[in-house]
This record gives C-alpha cells, structure tokens and sequence, in this order.
RNA sequence: GGGCUCUUAGCUCAGUUGGAUAGAGCACCUCCCUUCUAAGGAGGCGGUCGCAGGUUCGAAUCCUGCAGGGCUCACCA
C-alpha cells in the first residue's frame, strides 16, 4: 500500500471514530516548500461532510494520524491545510526499495493484453523531411516509447504516401530536366534530389501559367491547361494502368528517396517496426466501401460516387470514392486501418500522430470505421500536434522555404562542438568521439525543446535566434547527468551496502522527486504527452543540482554518508537517463 | 458563416481530480570556482493568468458571452 493511500484510510478512520461520519474520498498534495511537512491532507473538501471549522477538524485529524501511524513525524495545520512530516525511515526505506532497480518506474508489457499501433512520420515520397517532420517523428517515437514503458506492448509503423500527382510532378521534372542524374552521380541524398525536382516541376510550372496568361489565358485556365501539369496527370494515368517505363522510373525514384529517409532517420534516432505503403493499401479500401454500400453505412450518388453521410453525428457528408470510382484519402486511411488488424490481430488500438491540420479528416474516419462495426475503432486516438511555423510563416517545399531536418540536425551538433570547445573539458577524447558527443549534445538540445511544449501547442521556430543550451534544456540535463558520471567513476568503494541514515533535506526532496516517476510514466503514457516527462526530469534536475551544489557526495563526513549519496546519486542518473530515453535522447558519460 | 483549438512575466513555456502568497528558463542586475565538471548554484527585477459575467468557502483551472491568433469545412493528400 502506498503512503498515501495508508493516509487516506487512517484519515478515514479519524472522521470515523471522532465525529461517526464517513468519508468517502481524500485529498492530498505535496507539501509547498515554504510550510513544513511532506505531505498536506486538504480539510475544505471535507466540510460538506462535516460541520465545523477546518482549523480544528485539521488538528483533529493530524492528532490521530500522530497517535496511529508509524511514519507519520510531526503536523501542523494553516488555514484548511493539514501538513504532515514524514519521518525519514519511510523515505529511506522507499529509496532502499528502488535503488538497485534499472528501470525503476517502468512497467513490463503485460502479453495477454491488446497491443497497440503508434503511427507517425508518413512522409510523401517527392521531397525530404523537415522541420515539421521531425516534430512529428520526435512525438510518434516518443510516444511509442512512453506507451511501453507504461506496460503495453507497441508496434511502431508508418504510412508511406508513395502514389499520386504529386509524386509524379518530380518524376517528370527528372524525366525532362535531369539528365539521368542520380545520388551516386551527384553525391546528393536520394530524397533532395528527387526533392530538388519537385521544386524544378513548380518552377517550370509557374512559368508556363504566365506564358498562357499573358497570351490571354485567365489564371484558372491557366492553371489547369499547363501541359506540365497535363502531361503529369497523364503520367498518373499510365501508372495507375502499370505502365511499364513509369513504374519502373517510379520504383527507381522512389528507392532513392527510401534510402535518403532512412539516412534521417538514423540521424534523428527514430524507427519503425513495420511499414505500410498507400499504393498497397488503398484496393482494400475500396472493398470495404462496397461492404459499405451493402450495410447501408454508405449511399452512392446518381453519378456513381459514394458517400457517407454523417450529419446526424453534427458533421457532413464525406466522400469515400470518387464517380470514377477511384479511390480518395478516406478510402485509403479505412483500408490502411483495416489492413493492419488483419496483419497484426494482438492490435487493439492505435495512435495516429499528424498534424492539427487533420483533425477534422480523423474525427471522421474513426466515425466512419466505428459504423463500420469494427469494435478496435473506440481505441483510436488522433495524437494531433500543432505546426511548426517559422517567422516568415508556414514552410512550404515548393517552394523551398523550409527548415532541412539533417541540416538543422547538424547544425545543432556544430554549434554544441563550439561551445563544448570553448570550454575545453574533453581532454583524452579522440575526434570520433567528439563528433559523437556533440551529435548528441546537439540532438538533446533539439528534441528537448520540441518535446518539452504541449504537443498541441504550435511552436514558432526562429532559425537565427538559435535553441538553447541553458537552463531549461536538453544538454543542461545532459550535463547533470555527466556530472553524476564523473562522481561514479570516482567512487571506488562498495555501494550496495543497505544505509539507513537520517536524511539531509535535500536528499529527502531528491527521494520524493523520484517517488513520483512512475506516476509520470502513466501520465504521459494516458495522456500521449512526452511534455509531461521532460517536465518532470527538468524537476528532478534542478532539484539534483541544488542538493549538489549544498552538500559535498564524494566529501561527505563519513563513509555511509557517502555511501548513501553515491546510491542516490546513482539513482538519480539512472532515473534521468530512462526519462530521456522516453524522449529519444541520449545521455554522455562525460560533457 | 459553422466546427475544433490556442491566449499565463519583455521572450519561450510549466501550472491535470478547482486549494495556501501563480512557477521555471532566457534576457537584465548582484553574488559563488585553491572543494565531486560554473553547459552549474543562491538571490533580485518582472504578472489585472486575453476581456466580461457566472458557479463555489475558494477559479489561471469549471460554465456562458466577447475579442484576437491558428486549423478546418475539396470527387487534393
């Protein structure tokens, strides 16, 4: 039983046996710092129970919690606050419980249970990610890794958008302005190769609309009669039909731009465990639609195109294929979902993590699925992010006013080498791993400060002011870490000894601080929020660093006292580096 | 216009069952390296929690209205 529900019941007891009332319910928080006590039982709740004036009622109970329970040291009552201490032995005891725990806080999957499918990246396959990518990429795997240690089993996946116009439009630019170049003759990156042409289709595309406008063509007609942007459509057309010479050239492109993502991938330390490709997915759509029409979930038009109507559920009509009878985003999104219960039958539940800008299009397609009957759509949750603008406004590939995820990448870890050099505390390392390090120290600044605001919130990323590495930031946690790692190296003596000692305050707050983790686990896992986990290591941080910087660990005055810091130093990283690794980021050994 | 969403210090953000004097970081100003890594610590400055009502013993938090920003309402994806 945990202290506080040990609390709650004997604070039960108190209202029990002094005024015969019953309780249902208690409310505590943590004590604020400038009051004394651990642990404060708030007493206004209870007065719709019982009368009377909560100064007494509070000193009432803290009396018989005094008289009843072991650890319970001392109260004082403020106002309707009722502020227990706690007595050391209970903290000591707890952290004697944990520290020899690797993974303290997180929970193994539990097999029998339904597994669940975390969705992200998704990127189109004609041009490279960027910024906005690598929010998306840093929530999804976050998430994933927070679910697990939450206890369920994860599989992570992606939906590659391999088909369409728009893929086209960089197969034809290569096609007519590329002079058969490739990654190898180029020496570019697969993915901003073929994303250079997508921005050369754009280019030449605009150029033929004012060439029609200006002979007398309007802008509309302009725009559709461009014989680019006809000859693109007819390039779909003929993919659509298998046409060999365009497969082929699709295949090939494609392949370049795989090999590129993986490269980023890589880079940003995020994985998949399996993949979907739209150009697989939507024929199962399609089926599911004339399943549809036969249970009346969906009505077709005179004209041949099929709908779902959904105004009774305060939305509109949607389409779900086309009068042609070709598919549409909806029609591929049902098969995907469906596709992938086939394939994994333990999957009772995904997350999507897409932008904001889909709210809308998922609210619907868990609508549709739901009507569908399929039971696995009420555990469908749409992780919907805000976008990442920059001053000039939104990014747009087209054209090229975007922040290159590798470039960003990189710059991060040159401008971690700066500073890390300036301050000159890597003596010993070679140049290998200097550059492994400042990779590191640069990604941690990154992810930090993508992951550390509310997923939904937009962030407005300032390219010229650069992402700090100072106070509330990745490398300031990575630095407290390496700090512990320079204390652990020097503690040569036997720390698994079992110390019971009274408690220096700070290292009674590092303890509580720790006591919360596997609450914050569950948190962010029920909440989808990796927020909510660099938060809490932020916390854990600066109260680390305040005990640090108070008490001497290596200097203490006698060998358990020091014994017994080095352990909960030793916790503390521990505890910093699972955070992180919820959060993708990696912790040095030395910085 | 309808729907969804955001608005807290000069800037970037915490603040989750409604609770004590609303907290951090950056920036600015003081102090602290002969002591375990100063990418650190201690302190100062800085707020009508967008505005107006309401519910409550108690509201940044819940409800209503309004204002401002973003997204969305395609036989695009």
């Amino acid at each position: 039983m945990s202290l506080q529900e040990t609390l709650a019941q004997q604070v039960k007891q108190a209202i029990l046996t002094t005024f015969n009332l019953e309780l249902e319910t208690v409310e505590f928080q943590a004590t604020r710092k400038e009051f004394a006590g651990d642990v404060t039982v708030v007493i206004f709740p209870m007065l719709r129970v019982v009368k009377g004036n909560p100064v007494q009622i509070g000193e009432t109970i803290g009396a018989y919690l005094l008289e009843n329970v072991d650890v319970v040291k001392a109260f004082n009552v403020v106002k309707g606050f009722l502020n227990i201490e706690i007595s050391d032995s209970y903290y000591s005891n707890f952290f004697n419980g944990i520290k020899d725990e690797t993974t303290y806080g997180f929970v193994s999957a539990n097999l029998a249970d339904k597994a669940v499918m975390v969705e992200y990246s998704s990127p189109n396959t004609n041009k490279p990610l960027h910024l906005g990518h690598v929010r998306n990429n840093l929530l999804g795997y976050s998430v994933a890794e927070i679910l697990k240690a939450s206890g369920k089993k994860v599989y992570k996946t992606q939906i590659i958008n391999d088909r369409g116009i728009h893929i086209c439009k960089s197969m034809l630019a290569w096609k007519r302005y590329g002079n058969r170049e490739t990654p190898e003759s180029t020496g570019l990156k697969g993915d901003k190769l073929v994303g250079n042409y997508y921005v050369k289709f754009d280019q030449e595309y605009k150029k033929e609309i004012e060439t029609l406008m200006a002979s007398g063509n309007t802008e509309e007609e302009a725009k559709k009669n461009a014989p680019l942007l006809l000859e693109a459509q007819n390039m779909l057309q003929k993919w659509e039909a298998g046409d060999e010479e365009v497969v082929a050239l699709w295949k090939m492109m494609n392949s370049w731009v795989y090999k590129g993502f993986n490269e980023s991938y890589k880079n940003l330390g995020v994985d998949f465990d399996t993949l979907y490709y739209e150009s697989d997915t939507y024929i199962l759509g399609k089926e599911f639609v004339t399943e549809g029409l036969k249970t009346g979930v969906f009505v077709q038009e005179a004209d041949g195109s099929v709908w779902c109507d959904l105004t009774e559920d305060g939305l509109d009509k949607k389409i779900v294929q086309r009068s042609d009878g070709t598919a549409v985003y909806m029609t591929q999104d049902i098969g995907t979902a469906i596709q992938r219960i086939k394939d994994f039958p333990d999957v009772g539940g995904m997350v999507y993590t897409v932008g904001n800008e889909q709210d809308y299009h998922f609210q619907v397609l868990f609508l549709i699925l739901k009507k569908l009957g399929f039971e696995w759509a009420k555990n469908l949750y749409h992780l919907s992010y805000g976008m990442v603008d920059l001053p000039s406004g939104k990014m747009k590939s087209r054209e090229g006013t975007v922040v290159d995820a590798d470039d960003l990448i990189d710059e991060m870890a040159s401008t971690a080498g700066e500073i890390s050099e300036e301050l000159g505390k890597l003596d010993g390392y070679s140049d290998d791993e200097k550059e492994a390090l400042y990779k590191t120290i640069g990604l941690g600044a990154l992810k930090y400060y993508i992951l550390k605001v509310d997923p939904k919130k937009r962030i407005l990323f300032d390219p010229k002011e650069s992402i700090d590495f100072q106070g509330n930031t990745g490398p300031f946690i990575q630095y407290t870490y390496a700090r512990i790692q320079a204390i652990l190296r020097k503690a040569d003596f036997d720390v698994s000894v079992r110390i019971d000692i009274p408690l220096h305050i700070k290292e009674k707050e590092l303890i509580k601080q720790l006591e919360l983790f596997p609450e914050v686990i569950q948190n962010a896992a029920s909440q989808h929020s990796p927020a909510l986990i660099a938060n809490y290591t932020y916390d854990l941080v600066k109260e680390f660093n305040s005990f640090y910087q108070n008490v001497s660990i290596l200097g203490a005055d006698n060998q358990e006292e020091k014994t017994f810091r080095v352990q909960l130093s030793n916790q503390v990283a521990s505890t910093i580096k699972n955070a992180f690794s919820l959060l993708g980021i990696q912790v040095p050994e030395r910085m």
